[in-house]
DNA sequence: GTCTATAGGTTGATAGAC
DNA sequence: GTCTATCAACCTATAGAC
């Protein structure tokens, strides 16, 4: 983590490990946990089989590795702040660009996980016990309309949260279907829900 | 399929070809489609491993029986006529359970898989060329909205397509964290997003 | 830390009798 | 159609040299 040294190009020598975890990621991601072998990590990380076990001591271990690398981002959403902005509009855009760009990242871990009964139930007694999920997106754009809300700028007849769950629910149907390689051109794009919410949460006038 | 014998109860004796699908298909809902192996089917059915492969060939034969048995779901709900009802609200309600139902069903077919390449890009091109997926049910509900919209029960100034989007995104979000085992509870309930999106569709008074 | 070589176990699939 | 018995391939994991 921490250099003193100036960084050099290239991977450092000898790092296997870190090749390693970078290629059971990318195999993961591109041929599916079911073809990804210690074989094949091994292969495209260059090393010998022998090194993938003795970094990572058998293959659920180096899994688990790669899963809590490939949910940081998970993590990361779930650690930032208040949103906040001028432009509800623009709040709503980059927010939802956010949440698309991180479920992008973690889908694929989280849908491999599904392939084995003990790596699902891990999975979500460990997101269970950190309190991730949608519904902490769902609540950070539920406070925010809530705020706006609060200072008039939001029409005070509907539940904030419940039109931030449906805001969310938009962008994990986008991401779910872009992993699962289904073009999402047939979906109304985000911006267009962003306009409709957007214009419906105007308070009436007068 | 057709039959003109009076049906007896319970399974007829010699059908090992039905009984080794509904295994299959429990298997990969129960454990995961990493632990599905054809001993495991075999066992679970009843039957011997080779008849596993006198019936269906292969695993990936069998594999793919199941899935069409288990995707039979979103096929019924494409096949769907018009949305309609009386009231909104109500259509709302019942459209978006069916749709949850649905997808409940179908859910672990899709992630099991995104555990292979092959399979999942078979699958993708499977519904590619049906046309099938989330946007299907956001069209239906988008054309329901639409027609209200002629009819005046709705507001002028928002697209309906992009109002059913966010409605249907709400359901696959649900369905999604159902399916990872993770409390739906967290997450507003979808009445009250039915609610809510119910509200800011209503046309201003006068 | 990294390698080669190999043990040991599981899996998909087939052969042949009934 | 269903079974028992078996095989070849593959995969995880370890041993031991460097």
């Amino acid at each position: 983590m921490s250099e003193t040294q100036p960084r050099r190009r290239g991977r450092p020598p000898g790092d296997g490990r870190e090749a390693i975890l970078e290629a059971t990621g990318d195999l993961l991601r591109e041929r599916g946990i079911s073809r990804l072998t210690t074989r094949e990590v091994a292969a495209r990380a260059g090393v010998s089989e022998a090194s993938v076990f003795y970094h990572y001591g058998d293959r659920a271990k180096l899994l688990q590795a790669a899963f809590d690398r490939g949910l940081a981002p998970l993590l990361a959403i779930a650690a930032q702040g208040e949103v906040a902005g001028a432009d509800r509009h623009q709040v709503l855009e980059r927010v939802g660009r956010g949440i698309e760009r991180f479920l992008m990242e973690a889908m694929p871990i989280l849908t491999a996980a599904q392939s084995d009964a003990e790596l699902r139930d891990e999975l979500a007694a460990m997101m269970s016990e950190r309190d991730l999920g949608p519904h902490r997106g769902v609540s950070r754009v539920g406070d925010y309309l809530a705020a706006e809300q609060a200072a008039g700028r939001v029409r005070g007849d509907v539940d904030p949260h419940a039109v931030a769950a449906s805001f969310v629910g938009t962008c994990v149907m986008r991401a779910f279907q872009a992993t699962m390689h289904l073009p999402t051109r047939r979906l109304p794009p985000l911006s267009a829900v962003i306009d409709a919410l957007d214009t419906m949460l105007e308070p009436p006038p007068g």
